[in-house]
DNA sequence: GTCTCACATGAAGGACCTTTCATGTTTAGT
DNA sequence: ACTAAACATGAAAGGTCCTTCATGTGAGAC
């Protein structure tokens, strides 16, 4: 049971909360939640206004039911792209490649997620505090495998996570890379070997 | 001449401009832009409504003309923190500690300019792709200095901003640090030797 | 075939917001 | 002190948006 949404209970129903779903991604990419009116988004979605207030009391629950959603789904993409890499480094190389992939993709995902700060502090807060700590988890296993140094795992988990989102912003975003090998492999060096010389 | 402000000629006047200001600064950062209307603007600068347009033609202007404010003043105060640097290595340590710093104490900064994203692109991909730029040419003059690897100046520029941001979102946002030297020292670490061990 | 629940509609009330402007007050220079 | 320009006011017009609800239609159970 979701607390955010009503659920519907035949096809037609399901069909329709779908389109509405489909019409906020998109018109809350192109113009943003605020911008974005409870009218455009059923006009986006071929219903009457009314119909809106079947699925959701208000934009803001259908906001953090579409967040959550993006959220879940990042998540399993990294998880089950890294799921069966043999080292620690091929795992950090895999997970930021497909991060990029994926917001590439899905480009409201990364708009969405960064809007919360903006619509919703403590989900925010939460979505990075979370997504640090698992990161940590991760790093901390690395260095019991005595592959990754025995630095502070949330000042690493931050930086790594940092590292992800703006290289994604420059080249996901800001350009429209299609293959992400050259980058990756170009941040890989870097997180190997430092960026000063010795 | 600031297109963006009609610049007051009297005491009176610069005074009701700086009132304006403070209160949108104050405003925006506690609720967002969005949800700031013009009358929260004047009612938190004691003044009535009208005298909004005086100063700027709308909220928008009054946006940007803050932005704009803010990016010269952040670049500024890295500026003169690390001219006198002696290497390069000591330029990016304490250009990290002095950004850490400029967001814990000016936290509506860092909300002011990332919320650009959602009210003006362009003004936001300016914003990155400009300090980038000017991160890389730093960059490029650390190798030529034959401190710095030779790392892809892009790369490895859009790599640090995201660390620099994302260190600040964990230690001068959500956390309330007030000092940043052992956070900077650990991350110079990684940035020196790199996360895994060889 | 009929009954019932699920779903859909769109007009309308009400809240809120921006912006203008005619009027009034203050400031700075002479 | 006088005057012209600068500044301040707040009521009100006009717009947008959210949300409700009485009414209507469709879909599945028996």
């Amino acid at each position: 049971m979701n607390l955010l949404v009503k659920e519907p209970k035949t096809k037609r129903g399901l069909n329709t909360l779908n389109r509405i779903c489909d019409s906020a991604k998109q018109l809350f990419y192109e113009k943003g939640y605020h911008n974005t009116s409870i009218n455009d988004i059923t006009d986006g979605a071929n219903i009457a206004p009314g119909t809106f207030y079947i699925y959701f009391n208000d934009k803001y629950n259908l906001y953090k039911y579409l967040l959550l959603q993006y959220s879940h789904d990042i998540r399993k993409s990294i998880r089950l792209a890294t799921e069966n890499c043999e080292s620690r480094y091929e795992r950090e190389r895999i997970g930021l490649k497909t991060f990029l992939k994926y917001i590439h993709k899905h480009k409201n995902a990364y708009h969405i997620i960064w809007e919360s700060l903006y619509i919703d502090y403590e989900l925010f807060r939460a979505y990075y505090v979370d997504f640090g700590q698992r990161y940590s988890n991760g790093i901390i296993a690395g260095q019991k495998e005595n592959e990754v140094r025995n630095v502070d795992p949330t000042v690493l988990s931050f930086m790594l996570m940092g590292i992800s989102n703006f290289i994604g912003l420059n080249y996901a975003i800001f350009a429209d890379g299609k293959d992400f090998d050259d980058v990756v492999d170009k941040v890989m060096d870097i997180l190997k070997n430092g960026m000063f010389k010795k």
